[in-house]
DNA sequence: TCGCCGATCTGGTCTTACCAAAGCGTTGCA
DNA sequence: TGCAACGCTTTGGTAAGACCAGATCGGCGA
């Protein structure tokens, strides 16, 4: 146990252990023990959680897991490493990235330089063959999104939607486990595409809007019925 | 030396020394000794601003600094401790802010709740109190605008938007410095909240389109004239 | 039963030590 | 003279031990 799945395991232990003690998790000394790492490693690793909101730490009293765990970078590292998050936390982030794309579409539209239009075209291109070869776009639809974003020119715009993409990410494998979804997700990057490229900021908007709409309603479907406990990302 | 203020600290002394070295920092120890602390707390610190993407350490080699500082979690940390930005990130910025408000203004026309309203009111009142003392609004604007953030409901979006208000902090004082800048973004703080209370979500999006135009072309004008050079955030 | 006191635990910090690989300068050979 | 091989130094990575001061909590005494 070291390398760099240090962290997220430590988080997991951390937020299990905590789960079962009012919030308080295990000592450094302990969590060196268990993890059979020096107590400076654990510092580290907890240094980086405090730094992200996922833990505070006391002086002289303990390691407390925050409850609704805080900032976004501390959620999109738990959406990358599997972590659950709440139905609410999930339900907000989906709406956070339906603004962002919307109006990342519109900015496209102004601004995609011709480097843009030729990644955009590869990934239309290859999300073409793999539905002929009967498979599922799986990444493909992040790297058409993301590109979209891109497009933008605004980097720190490309960092946060890059960060809530992987929110949904693990879901939207499961998104694309259907043929006839994958065709139609498709079908309709390639009108926003069309759209950004005539530069019709408005029509772009609006595709992304039913886009985005059709894609996460199925989604939504999923988190809403019986309201409340956690579901994983 | 030790404290909170360390993280800054160290954070400026590592671009300071950086930039005069192709963006290679001094050593664990080197920084160690410079500031009087352990290594134990030198790596700590390293480890955050590693986890930020503000440095990069690579084993057996030295500390890195990164170029155009990386994600979000660091710009906003930069801002906060007055660390300089460059224009381009300033400007990315504020067009992702404005993004951010005009749907929060929209989506706050919906979902306001009587406690939103209590406190907009409240800090209109107080803004009014300190007009008619001839002080400026101050923390009395970002008041304003996070609590019609915080009316969507959705605490991820309040967090981020509370990260990107932090990066136009210091400039904003300036902007409030003009006594009839103050009174006219009074005016229109009021009319937003008019808009959001009586639920009309376009009418609060357009208004806040105007307000949001009118005091950040003040702010571009500062930034975008001998075009390059980075400035204070 | 209530309050006080002391042992214990905990995070915070520092010191020392060792490792392995990267860097770099020197040396020695062609 | 030029280049390649060798070896010392530096550097991040990791571990172990120690001390401090405050918080925590149990037991003792009033």
């Amino acid at each position: 146990m070291q390398q760099e799945d240090f962290l997220p395991s430590l988080a997991a232990y951390l937020i299990q252990t905590a789960r079962l003690n009012a919030g308080k998790a295990p000592s450094e000394r302990d969590l060196a023990e268990h993890f059979t790492v020096s107590r400076g490693q654990v510092r580290e690793a907890l240094a980086i959680l405090e730094a992200m909101q996922v833990i505070e730490r006391r002086a002289k009293s303990g390691i407390y897991v925050n409850g609704g765990i805080g900032g976004l970078e501390a959620m999109s590292f738990f959406a990358r490493f599997g972590l659950p998050l709440e139905n609410r936390q999930i339900f907000e982030a989906v709406e956070v990235r339906k603004i962002h794309e919307i109006k990342a579409a519109e900015l496209a539209a102004s601004r995609a330089t011709d480097e843009n239009f030729d990644r955009l075209r590869d990934i239309l291109a290859r999300s073409e063959e793999r539905l002929q070869m009967g498979e599922g776009l799986d990444k493909l639809d992040q790297e058409f999104h993301l590109e979209i974003v891109r497009a933008t020119q605004n980097t720190i715009f490309l960092n946060i939607c890059t960060s809530f993409y992987s929110l949904s990410h693990s879901r939207l494998k499961v998104y694309f486990r259907s043929p006839e979804r994958n065709r139609r997700s498709h079908e309709e990057h390639v009108q926003i595409f069309d759209a950004v490229f005539r530069r019709d900021a408005a029509l772009s908007a609006a595709l992304m809007v039913s886009h985005l709409r059709g894609a996460m309603s199925y989604w939504s479907e999923l988190l809403d019925p019986p309201g409340g406990g956690p579901v994983d990302p």
